[in-house]
DNA sequence: TTCATGTAATTGCATATGCAACTATCTGGG
DNA sequence: CCCAGATAGTTGCATATGCAATTACATGAA
């Protein structure tokens, strides 16, 4: 095992740490002085609303979203309370638990969107040739998953 | 302001979303199983070890890892109780204190480094050309940081 | 000098999250 | 059929973090 690491890749992976924090940072600030729901609220809605039938099992959302079972278990009890998605008993399976976008959820959704965009574009974006858009999410797509 | 954002920013933008919170988790992973610091405590001690007299004052030290004011000094208490850095009181401001690296954070660092650079290489670098880790850092330097 | 205003850092409180333990259910081998 | 072991989801507990309030100090104008 090689116990260095090329300078340019260490630099591209500080740059990376930071850019999170501080996009992630800037994002959440206007979403909020927009009033709009939070990003992990979004990602959560926005993920049953790609899915078949605008709901999905519990783990398959949690992975969708990369949290742990009980972070989204408590991530969905508050979209729930918030009215934003409903709970259903899988059929098929007893110990099953369905989350499904509700009506509000996909408003808030749509509401969300444009504040996001315009706040993606600005941070990052902007940032980016049309070139590195292509390439950056063919890279990130494959890092971090298993070999 | 416009209300969309091009597919392929928006790709990028989920791609960098998702790797970074499977980068954060694999390699989080690795330094637990390796016995070493975790992420946060190495990013602080760090900076500590690049700046000049391997100390900052708190406020600096909060920028350099973007975290809010409150959550460095809970960090750094972190970090004291366990012997990697001690505080002192600046001279020129009766406010002001600073991080200093101790010995025995720069042995932490030291011991780190190896697990931290082979899971960098192992989950992230691997995915990059050297014109990818050259571009990424550049475009993410710039990213998030204000006009 | 003195006081109003601003800044550095910390603390109280609320929230978000993971791990481990738990409950309920499913599945397959006897 | 029945039970052992696996799986889905939730909950208790510990930790990490931000915001707002607070404390202590600095700075500059009158």
């Amino acid at each position: 095992m090689p116990v260095s690491l090329d300078p340019d890749s260490l630099d591209a992976w500080r740059a990376f740490l930071g850019a999170h924090s501080r996009l992630t940072q800037a994002i959440e600030r206007d979403l909020e002085a927009a009033g709009v729901i939070p990003l992990t609220w979004y990602d959560v809605l926005y993920a049953l609303h790609q899915a078949p039938g605008r709901c999905l099992r519990m783990h398959e959302l949690a992975d969708a979203v990369v949290l742990s079972r009980s972070g989204l278990t408590r991530l969905v009890d508050r979209l729930h309370k918030a009215g934003l998605v409903q709970r259903e008993r899988c059929p098929e399976d007893g110990r099953g638990q369905f989350a499904v976008l509700s009506r509000s959820g996909t408003a808030a959704l749509r509401r969300a969107w444009p504040v996001y965009a315009n706040s993606i574009r600005e941070h990052f974006a902007r940032h980016l040739t049309p070139a590195d858009a292509r390439r950056l999410a063919k890279v990130f797509s494959a890092a971090g998953t298993p070999r």
